[in-house]
DNA sequence: ATCGGCTCGCGCAA
DNA sequence: TGCGCGAAGCCGAT
């Protein structure tokens, strides 16, 4: 059946069937992108859905058995709920979520869902756990199967290889940026969804969390965030509040992480509770508006970002010192016997227990909030790898700590940071002990261009 | 306070 | 084939 909606690369077809006659529903499937709004991929099953006179049916779900799941990561899904179930009401989409307690229970509701859905809708992302779900679960659904890039502001689609830096990608971007900065058009459902939802659907109100929290096999030795409550309505209050104090500030003050002028968005972001394409409109519109200038953050928030997904995309698994450029590989491997001075161990440095207040400051923010300021995570790398006995270690460390704390751990975005600081996306430089011509950085350097004592206090008072 | 050198390789101009 | 230049720098010379 030929669809006619717009697609312009970001739209896969996973298989090769035709939609099931007699299906109830289309369905969307939110492994990445938990929101109703500003959803290219919800869109497109809204579409679709329109087509074949069907309403659509949203299902995101949180599992267990994910790798590091402990009580933070879930408790930020489980705030964004209630934003989703008030929305898909208003729109008459279905919405069912599913919370998988024990690491035994089935985990058969994608399945169970596909069974009675004429097609399935899913995201296109390029992490791990994403690319192989996609590669497997669509085959045995018997249904078509849509991944959907609904991360990306210019479709990951649209490049054809991994890029070698910021300036490689920079220009391609801004060549079709105005294309595809244009809001994802209002939801418009044809037919509304009207049962109840499925009987395994887990309710969430804000008071049932601690509830679910404490009934699921998940380790609970990992706070919440103090900092950040999950949730849709979270993510756009934050977004306002940057809009109104920082964005006027931000080219200035964005290298001052005392300053806290940055947009803070990135676990949203991560968990797909707001989209970079709607963060972008409104910081494009706030700034004309106010005559201000927005260059530096959109480069940060499109250029940078969707470098990280491209990265993901094409490049080599991210957990890896290979996924380096050869200059940065070789150089690395030259100093690997370099002697450490001080060596920390994984537990020290998880502790925060090194003679540097400015980087324990870095890693208690990481342990308590879940994120550590932008510029500062820079810095918490380069020293991870100067203290650790080899770059593969620091790199397993780093990865370690951000899977386990950070609620934007495992994003694209991230390990792009991470792999930056062993020379990805950066260029050679002078020679030196441990880096060899990976880019250093110092805390006298810190110390010189930013107010590390009063962010060494904020991070002491907390 | 400011400046140049450090060092590699991509992409484009020629 | 040559040339310019690049995410957040460092260091020593002036």
């Amino acid at each position: 059946m030929p669809l006619s909606v717009p697609t312009s690369g970001r739209v896969h077809l996973l298989n090769d069937v035709s939609p099931r006659p007699g299906g109830r529903y289309v369905l969307y499937w939110a492994q990445v992108n938990r929101r109703i709004d500003s959803n290219h991929a919800l869109a497109f099953a809204a579409h679709f859905a329109n087509r074949l006179r069907l309403p659509v049916l949203f299902y995101e779900g949180l599992t267990c058995s994910h790798p590091h799941a402990n009580d933070r990561f879930h408790s930020f899904i489980l705030e964004g709920v209630p934003d989703n179930v008030k929305r898909a009401a208003v729109l008459g989409i279905g919405y069912v979520f599913y919370l998988r307690r024990k690491q035994t229970d089935p985990d058969d509701i994608v399945y169970r869902l596909a069974a009675d859905a004429a097609a399935v809708v899913t995201d296109d992302y390029p992490g791990y756990l994403t690319r192989e779900r996609n590669l497997r679960i669509p085959p045995a659904l018997g249904i078509p199967c849509y991944a959907v890039d609904a991360s990306c502001i210019v479709p990951m689609g649209h490049f054809t290889k991994q890029e070698y830096a910021a300036y490689t990608i920079r220009p391609k971007i801004h060549r079709v940026l105005r294309e595809h900065l244009r809001p994802v058009p209002p939801l418009r459902l044809k037919t509304r969804w009207t049962e109840p939802a499925p009987a395994f659907h887990t309710r969430v109100t804000p008071d049932r969390i601690p509830d679910l929290l404490a009934s699921s096999e998940i380790d609970h030795s990992v706070a919440p965030s103090v900092e950040f409550r999950g949730g849709r309505d979270e993510a756009k209050r934050r977004l306002r509040y940057f809009l109104t104090h920082n964005l006027k500030r931000y080219a200035r003050l964005s290298r001052e992480p005392s300053a806290r002028a940055t947009s803070q968005l990135s676990p949203y972001l991560h968990f797909g509770h707001i989209s970079s394409l709607e963060v972008a409109l409104a910081v494009r519109d706030y700034a004309a508006k106010h005559k201000l200038i927005a260059a530096e953050f959109l480069e940060l928030l499109i250029v940078r970002r969707e470098l990280a997904f491209n990265f993901a995309r094409f490049g080599p698994s991210p957990d890896s010192l290979g996924a380096l450029p050869a200059w940065a590989q070789a150089t690395l491997q030259k100093h690997a016997r370099d002697r450490r001075k001080p060596a920390y161990s994984r537990r020290q440095l998880e502790q925060a227990e090194t003679y540097d207040p400015l980087w324990n400051a870095t890693q208690r923010e990481l342990l308590r909030d879940g994120l550590i300021q932008g510029y500062y995570r820079m810095y918490w790398g380069k020293k991870i790898i100067e203290w650790c006995a080899s770059p593969q270690e620091a790199l397993e460390i780093m990865i370690g700590l951000h899977d386990r704390y950070a609620l934007d751990g495992r994003d694209p975005n991230t390990y792009a940071n991470i792999l930056w600081c062993f020379g990805l996306h950066d260029r050679p430089w002078a020679e030196r002990h441990v880096f060899g011509a990976v880019r250093y950085m110092s805390l006298q350097g810190m110390q010189r261009k930013t107010d590390v004592d009063a962010y060494v206090r904020q991070m002491n008072k907390a």
